[in-house]
DNA sequence: CCTACCGATCGGTAGG
DNA sequence: CCTACCGATCGGTAGG
């Protein structure tokens, strides 16, 4: 709070003459994010395309989403562990739906052919892990296109690196 | 540290007979990571075979860390930003070391025809992505043979998850 | 190995 | 918006 202060060019105690405490701005940062995960995810599904095509776009907003807000969505990853018990279960509820849907999703593509025969569960955590995974790449981001980044990476996980 | 003299049964300020500091064990623990990650891909490298097979052997031996040393990898993934500056840099050196020589194996298997045409940097930062991710997964892990999720996920990163 | 205690840090309140 | 200050926590030292 002290360095959020500073930066706003005031002491510490006048931040609380507009925010309620350290954990209602947590909160608020962790909800907005995973709302913009849910919307559109949801509004993915509602196209009408492959399953393969809905998949992509969800993992190319996914990038987009780390390179683009990186600070909103890492607190979302990490902090979300100090939110209290109401706002606690809400946002692990929010995010194993999330989860089942994207599964839902790898499993209809699967049955209809578009997809390898795999463990869906494994494919998304992977896919998820990858994605998020772009929070540790820090200097390496910098030294690259970012389309092209968004482009590679997607294809990697979608069709693999062996020939 | 309190918590830790808890665990071990005395008071907080005895671990200090036997440790040095906070830092020390924090130093300790990222180099003997980092050293087994190093010795392993030196050893992968000097085997005879496809830099398929040797890619593949590096990624098993990721997961199998993840899973096995979760509490000490964490902490070296995480924590070393804590270390102090010879620690640092040299810890930091190591790491881009490594990063650098997976990043010559993708290339070389790129230029042998056995990988698909990609950006090798990209490729690699998103396996170590990917099987870092492994932190993340918690309750997921539980629900799954881990040798079967070794495999999946190998295969899903070699060989993408389109048909 | 313990008790007693220090100095720094942190989120936050009182009172104006 | 500020000054003054609180209570909890944390890594660690002194002294036995």
């Amino acid at each position: 709070m002290r360095e959020l202060a500073d930066a706003v060019g005031v002491e510490a105690p006048s931040l609380y003459n507009h925010i309620g405490s350290k954990a209602e701005i947590l909160q608020q940062i962790c909800f907005q994010i995973a709302g913009e995960f849910t919307s559109q995810m949801d509004q993915a599904c509602s196209v009408s395309g492959s399953k393969l095509t809905i998949l992509e776009s969800i993992l190319r907003f996914h990038i987009r989403m780390m390179l683009d807000k990186f600070d909103e969505v890492f607190v979302a990853n990490h902090e979300w562990k100090s939110l209290k018990d109401p706002d606690l279960s809400n946002f692990l509820n929010q995010r194993r739906n999330y989860e089942k849907k994207l599964i839902s999703l790898v499993e209809e593509g699967i049955r209809m052919g578009e997809l390898r025969q795999a463990d869906a569960h494994v494919a998304v955590m992977t896919l998820l892990s990858a994605v998020r995974g772009l929070e540790f790449w820090q200097h390496h981001k910098k030294n690259i296109d970012v389309q092209t980044l968004e482009d590679e990476m997607v294809t990697h996980l979608l069709k693999g690196i062996v020939k």
